[in-house]
RNA sequence: GGCCCGAUGGCGGAGUGGUUACGCAGAGGACUGCAAAUCCUUGCACGCCGGUUCGAUUCCGGCUCGGGCCUCCA
């Protein structure tokens, strides 16, 4: 029985699918117009970590996992004018990236990908209806969804209209009729990537992307859906309120789950604050995407993670050691405290404290792929590719040295090997070498 | 200002009304030519003030501090 926290009932219950043959899960994905960073892949590697879970509970094919790509957008258009190209060039570039990226992590790619720029019909079509149906307006080349014509508007982010508009740092166009009115869709300038529509040529919102997009692939109401916690206002906000005007107020998602960030200090990670890193540079830096989603697992999901690099030691640490006793041993039976950890709102900080004390190698191996971890056998994560007949050459010359008792010649490979990253364990059989 | 969330040992981080988290780092020991790895042992904790209770780190209230959202944002 999995338990989880719906942000909108805020508590925590069991979850029990609408249809356990066909589970429906939507994340929110990358807008692609930059490489991303650490905090990006948080969800990632959590939603990737609970389609497995959902998937070792109701079965392989029990889950459809939806992960959209954000490939119009004014911050793709704005980098696509700068770098002299089509915005096409920079969103493929991106999301081979992203993908890249995230399958370093661990993260398996989701069961469907929808594209915005493939699927404007169906945000037409959906617009089309929520301005039939009175909750929405067109005003000068612009559809924007009418707030008051809400009236649950704000009961996830647990705000009502006046507090938004108390904030006063909405931007209020001269066109909307209620400062809250958010737009679905925008009118497009010569040059500029754009749609033919009944309100003319422009291009979609980005909250009529996701509305129009899970109901094409998954249905009116889904059973979970995902994102970052900054997403629930006013995206998920809005995504709720576009959805169910649409569909006679039929809830959008029965579970809305959310991550925490990753903080840099004291401050959240973030492409505007400047303050990013990303998987790509401490790939490149050497740490392995294992190392990088153990880190990311580290906390519950829920929680701040702060981002150091005692973090990623930590990690790699652990890792180590779970290899070690895991050797190259076949997986075999999955761990049932493992499970019960992660089947309790994805309790992952307990679910590794389990793996730290399993002494079975088949059972650790197992539970540790739950995980996405332990993928690769010891051997490949200790020494890695590349040739080592030099570094057998040394051994042997060492265990030549230390036959005759020569031990300084010994311990003089020894830490001449240790200087190339290269670390010597003596052993009963004779001795085995690991990278750093 | 409004709405939300958090405060646990050197660091990371679960959890619980009364007994051990766990990991990483540290200390001591065993093993080793010396190391490494491994095993054993070990120190260090629940922001402040009240309340409820036989008993609170855990429940309630207030306070302080920190963070997030209210604008693009995982």
């Amino acid at each position: 029985m999995i338990r989880l926290y719906d942000t909108m009932q805020r508590e925590k219950r069991p979850f029990v699918p609408l249809n356990r043959q066909r589970i429906t899960m939507y994340v929110c994905g990358p807008t692609v117009y930059g490489r991303a960073h650490i905090g990006n892949a948080r969800p990632a590697v959590v939603f990737d970590t609970l389609a497995r879970l959902i998937r070792h509970e109701f079965g392989e094919s029990s889950l459809v996992y939806a992960r959209n790509v954000t490939d119009v957008d004014d911050k793709i258009i704005n980098a696509a004018k700068e770098e002299g190209v089509d915005p096409s060039v920079i969103t493929e570039r991106y999301e081979r990236l992203y993908l890249e990226d995230m399958g370093a992590l661990g993260v398996r790619p989701p069961d469907i990908a929808p594209h915005a720029t493939q699927e404007i019909p169906a945000m037409i079509t959906m617009i089309g209806e929520l301005i039939d149906k009175g909750f929405a307006y067109e005003a000068e080349g612009h559809v924007l969804f009418s707030v008051p014509s809400d009236p649950d508007y704000g009961a996830l982010s647990r705000r009502d209209r006046e507090q938004m508009i108390a904030g006063a740092r909405v931007e209020v166009a001269p066109y909307k009729r209620d400062p809250a009115d958010f737009v679905m869709w925008k009118p497009s300038e010569e040059g500029v990537v754009g749609w033919d529509s009944p309100w003319g040529r422009g291009r979609p919102g980005w909250h009529i992307e996701c509305s129009a997009m899970i109901r094409t692939h998954l249905g009116e109401t889904i059973d979970i859906h995902g994102g970052g916690l900054d997403l629930i206002f006013p995206h998920h906000e809005n995504e709720i309120a576009q959805s169910r005007s649409a569909h006679q107020d039929l809830p959008l998602a029965r579970f809305w789950v959310h991550n925490g960030f990753v903080d840099m200090g004291a401050e959240k990670m973030s492409k505007s604050l400047g303050n990013i890193i990303t998987p790509a540079d401490l790939l490149a830096a050497g740490h392995k995407g294992e190392t990088l989603r153990l880190a990311l697992l580290s906390a519950h999901y829920r929680q701040p993670l702060p981002w150091t690099e005692a973090l990623i030691a930590q990690s790699k640490a652990m890792l180590d050691r779970l290899y070690r006793t895991a050797g190259d041993a076949v997986a075999g039976e999955i761990d049932p405290g493992a499970i019960e950890a992660l089947a309790d709102d994805l309790n992952t900080p307990l679910a590794l404290s389990r793996l730290a004390a399993i002494e079975d190698s088949g059972v650790l191996k197992a539970s540790a792929q739950l995980l996405g971890l332990l993928t690769m056998s010891a051997d490949e994560w200790f020494r890695g590719e590349g040739d080592a007949s030099e570094i057998e050459a040394k051994i042997a010359a060492r265990a030549e040295a230390k036959k005759n008792r020569d031990f300084a010649e010994a311990d003089r490979i020894r830490d001449e090997l240790q200087a190339e990253g290269v670390l010597l364990e003596d052993g009963p059989s004779g001795t085995t070498w690991r990278r750093a």
